[in-house]
Formats: C-alpha cells, structure tokens, sequence
DNA sequence: TGATGGCCTA
C-alpha cells in the first residue's frame, strides 16, 4: 500500500495530462495493488455499483431521527443508535444522511468508529458517494494511516466518482501529519503540473502549514506571495497560519505587519489569528502590546476564548505573578468561558514554579472534582513540583498512580522523575531507576534524559560510568546532540581527565557536531584550571573565526584564568575587550580581583587594574 | 453533506 501511494505521488512519468485518465490511472495501480495484497483489515472491499436513494418521503420519527445525526451527539451510543435504526429504515435514508451522520461521529473524533461503520455500510450495500469517502480518508489520516488513506483513493475512482479537490486536500493534510512533508509538497506539484485538480485556498493553507512546520517560515511567505497570481485569494487562515508561524521562529513584528495587512485588505482576524499574536508577543514579554491586542479584540468584538485565558494565564505563571494568573482565572469565569485541563496545568505549572506544590495538588485535586480529568501533563508537572521540592517519593506516588487513571508517562515523565533524584542528591536511586524503568523497560529516552543523567553522574564523579551509559544509548538509536558532549567534557575536565574532554572536543567534527559557546567556555575553564593560558587564548580566538562570539561567561572565565596565573596585562586587555563589547564583570570575577589585591596588593598592574575597572 | 490554522510538560 505504501508503494502505491508513493507511486501516487512521485512517478509523475506514469500520470498522463488530461485529468479524467489521470484518475482512471490511479485507480487502475490502486486496485492491481488490492487485488495482489489482500489485507483482512483493509477498508476497501470492491462492491458492485449501487444507485442512490432518491430522497424519498420520511416519516415523523424517521425526520426526527436524522435531524439529530445532523447536529451533533453528546454521547457515541445514541449516534451507533440513530445508525442502526438507520440501517432498518424503509426506504433507506439517503446517502446524505449517512454521510451526515459519519461526520457527526468525526467530529467526536472517534475515527475508527466511523471506519466500522462505513464498512458496514458496505457490508449492507448502503449507497456511497465521493464524500464518504472523503470522510474516511480524513478518518485514516486521523488513525495515521495514510496507506488505507491512498487505497480509497483508489476505490473512488472504481467507483466511478472523480477525487475532488477535498479529497486531495484531506491527503496532503494526512501526509503532512504523518511527517512526510516532501511527499505532501510532490502530490501537490504533481496535482498543479497535471491539472487534476486546481488547488483552492485550503489546498495552499494547507501546504503553507505544512511548509511552516517544518520550520521554514520564508518559504511560506513565498508561497503565500504567489498565491495570488494563482488565482487564490488569501483568507484568515492562511493569514493565521503564517502568523502563528512567524511568531513561533520568534518574528513577531512581521507577524504584527500581517495583522495589519490583512485588515488593509478586509480579511477580518479572528481570536486564532490574535491568540497567536498573543502568545507570541508573551514570549518577549511585551505586555503593552499585549494589552493593545486585548483592546483591539474588543473593538473588533472578538471575545476572548478558553485559548486566550490560558495564553495570559500561563504568562502570568511564568512571570510569578500567580495573583495575576488567579484574576484571570476569575475572570474568564466570570465571562462564561470555563478553564480546561491545559488552563489548569498552566495554574499547577506557576504553583510549582514558586515552590507552592501544595497549592498545585490543591488544583489538582479541585479539578478532579469538577470533573476535568488530569491528563499525564498534569501527573508531570505536579510530579516535577514535588521533584523541587526534593519530595521524590511523593514524586513517585504519583508517577505509580498514572497508569491506574488510565495514563502512561512520557519520556518527560520520567526524565522528570531521574532529574529529580539527582536533584535530591540521590544518584544511586536515579541510576537504579534510569536502568530498571527505563532500560529494561524499553522506554525510549532523548537528548533531554540523556542531558539529565550525564550531568547528574558526571557532578557524582561518576565519569566513567556516564561514558558507558551513553554507549548503552547510543546503541539504543540515540543521536547525541552538542549538549551531551558538552556536558561530557566538563565532567571530563572537572574530575581530571582534560586529555580525555580534549579528544572529545578533537573529534566533533567528525561526529558532524559544531562546538558552541558552552561547548568552547567549558574547554576554555578547563585549561585555565591546568594553567594552560596559551591553550585556552588559542580556543578563544578560535572561536570566533568560526562564528561562534564568546559572550560574558568565556570573557570572564578567560579573565579569572589570567588572574590566577598572574597574568595582569593579558586580563587587562581581555577586560578592555569584554566591557567594549557590552559585557560586565561578573561578581566571582571582581571578588577575585579584591581577593589577589587583598594579598598582593603591591603589585602595580593589578592595582591599575583594580582603579580602571572596578573604582 | 466532506478538507485547513491556535494554548500547557523536564
């Protein structure tokens, strides 16, 4: 199945250019593919051709009954319900009805539900038509399965029906979830170089999200700039997708400049567009704009949503400001907007932050009563409270409670936990805990873990010990980042073993790695701490010929190392440089200064130093 | 009748 899609997508030779036998070719390599691979759980089963019902009149009930699938359901029963009486009626209601009533259970997200159900439509012969499938492949791109995805592609061709322009887009979308962007942006020059289908505004929001999450926001705004010679006009979700973008690579002023072109242009922003805004502009804690963009809402009568409060709230928290946080919980209340578990966290989050653990349980257990069920965010960040605290124990309780509330702990989780251990000074454990419920339980760790339990070893002196842990995750598939190798090195250096940092550092290249400041500082203390000056003023000016600027941290620890081995006139020059450069003399640096001037205090180019830099 | 965008975790 997989093959045929990427055939779908790539072989262009094959496709030829007019669009009816396009599709017709499609089809004919979609269903040669069925018939040579034949899967119990595929969805698509070739069925003999069913005429439509033609609307006939329904009863009272019958009305009754298909006006409800038409809104919505408050539970899944009553829709499996309304389906099965559905199934009974005579004559059967039209495909109208049964497509209406498959979004309805979509809309509830229970996508292999409605999967289920349309294969009992098939089963049943229930007539179909090119919108249910549509609806099911969206189904499958929600179950990740975009491989079932393309073969009913294929079926809608046997069918007789002409993918739409919908269909393609459901496609790209699944394709673009499934982390296959390439694949998404193929099918879509193959749809424009082809004429399949003309793209519409969805068709390019779509590929410009897409383009954004892989984290290129100048290629969408590329794109975006074409689209209008294409004959598409931008509308407010493209407009939202591209400041969302934008203000995630952190250009929040360009992402205003879009705001306002777009009301130039009478395209009107919704609370979408200005939760991004909003979240954004929090980021640089820019609260004055923040508050404009408040304003602005109001103006514009957008009301604020859940999204909204909790965007402020979790700024609130992250500031330590928690009364504030508190107000607007009320206030969101207040207005009728209710919190969610997310809105919770954020509160539990900022508790945690400023050391109240106990007021986060308190959050915790409240919204347990108001029946919003803690999600393994949750369990996490109450878990990390605790950690702080150096309450690992109580941090465990709840790690053994999750699984009970129907929950499996992320690899945040536990890096929590193996963080928190080592926090409590409790290395043994963490190591015992890092091997049995990690290791041996196959979880699959990262970078972040990986960070956490190297340093956590390496300031235990364990050094050895975090070499051969990383062997061990690097046999697990483990990439090690700059960061570990940084870590590494300066356990290395700091338990004596600076030959060992030095071919490490020696051989990042050829691990494809660039040292970065930390990476440079770390080598750079090191070699001051052996009284290798030359070594450690080659690295600094190394550094900068590869792009990588020291910034206040190297200068003074370059400085301290001149200092300690009696090199007044090289720490001088250094100082001139760092404080022309921005930077100040940090506070271990000045008491060194005081203290060698307590002992010393003869020596004439440190007293010159003392009077220039520190009167 | 169907398809697209936004918030929270170490």
């Amino acid at each position: 199945m997989m093959m045929m899609m990427k055939f779908v997508i790539s072989n262009s030779r094959f496709l030829p250019h007019s669009a009816a036998s396009a599709h017709t070719s499609f089809c004919f390599y979609a269903a040669s593919h069925f018939s040579t691979n034949p899967n119990p759980n595929n969805p698509f089963k070739p069925k003999p051709h069913f005429p439509c019902s033609s609307n006939p009149p329904h009863t009272r009930l019958q009305h009754l009954l298909l006006e409800k699938s038409k809104v919505s359901f408050d539970k899944l029963d009553d829709a499996l319900q309304v389906f099965g009486k559905m199934l009974l009626m005579k004559p059967l209601p039209t495909v109208i009805d049964f497509n209406q009533l498959l979004a309805a259970v979509v809309k509830m997200k229970h996508y292999s539900v409605a999967v289920s159900l349309f294969r009992k439509m098939r089963v049943e012969s229930i007539p179909v038509n090119v919108i249910t499938f549509n609806t099911l492949i969206n189904c499958f791109c929600h179950l990740n399965r975009v491989d079932f995805a393309f073969s009913l592609l294929a079926g809608i061709i046997k069918h007789g029906f002409v993918p739409s322009v919908v269909t393609y887009n459901t496609l790209i979308r699944g394709l673009i979830s499934q982390d296959m962007p390439h694949e998404a942006q193929l099918l879509f020059q193959n749809l424009i170089r082809f004429q399949l289908i003309q793209p519409n505004v969805v068709t390019y929001n779509t590929i410009i999200d897409g383009i954004c999450k892989r984290g290129n926001p100048s290629v969408a705004v590329k794109l975006f700039k074409n689209m209008d010679n294409k004959g598409c006009k931008p509308d407010t979700v493209t407009y939202s997708t591209l400041i969302d973008c934008l203000c995630k690579h952190r250009l929040v002023d360009q992402a205003l400049g879009l705001l306002h072109q777009m009301t130039r242009k009478a395209i009107s922003p919704d609370v979408i567009t200005y939760n991004s805004l909003i979240q954004g502009l929090c980021d640089f804690n820019r609260w004055h704009d923040v508050k404009q963009l408040l304003k602005e809402m109001d103006v514009r009568n957008i009301s604020r949503d859940v999204y909204t409060f909790t965007i402020l709230i979790d700024a609130y928290c992250k500031e330590g400001m928690i009364i504030d946080a508190e107000d607007v919980i009320e206030l969101m209340i207040q207005r009728g907007v209710y919190p969610n578990v997310v809105t919770y966290n954020s509160l539990m989050d900022g508790y945690c932050l400023q050391g109240e653990v106990n007021k986060a349980l308190a959050v915790f257990e409240s919204m347990k009563r108001k029946g919003i069920l803690p999600n393994t965010f949750s369990y996490t960040i109450l878990i990390n409270g605790y950690c702080r605290k150096k309450k690992v124990d109580r941090a465990i309780d709840l790690f053994q409670q999750m699984p009970s509330e129907g929950l499996t702990p992320t690899i945040e989780t536990y890096s929590t936990i193996l963080q928190g251990f080592f926090h409590a000074g409790r290395h043994v454990e963490a190591r015992n805990f890092f091997k049995e419920k990690m290791i041996n339980q196959g979880v699959e760790f990262n970078n972040v873990t990986c960070r956490i339990l190297l340093h956590g070893l390496c300031q235990n002196s364990y050094v050895f010990e975090a070499l051969s842990f990383l062997q061990i995750l690097e046999s697990r598939g483990l990439v090690p980042d700059i960061h570990v190798y940084t870590i590494l090195m300066d356990g290395l250096s700091k338990n004596g073993h600076l030959e060992n940092a030095r071919s490490l550092f020696d051989n990042l290249p050829a691990k494809g790695l660039r040292p970065n400041v930390k990476t440079y500082t770390v080598m750079i203390q090191a070699y001051c701490h052996e009284g290798l000056l030359d070594e450690a003023n080659e690295l600094f000016r190394e550094m900068e010929g590869n792009d990588c600027l020291p910034d206040h941290v190297t200068y003074n620890m370059l400085i301290r190392g001149c200092l300690q081995n009696k090199k007044y006139y090289e720490a001088g020059v250094l100082l001139d440089e760092m404080l022309g450069r921005g930077f100040a003399t940090d506070a271990s640096t000045a008491s060194l200064l005081l203290d060698l001037l307590d002992v010393q205090e003869q020596h004439p180019a440190l007293l010159a130093l003392w009077k220039k830099y520190l009167p």
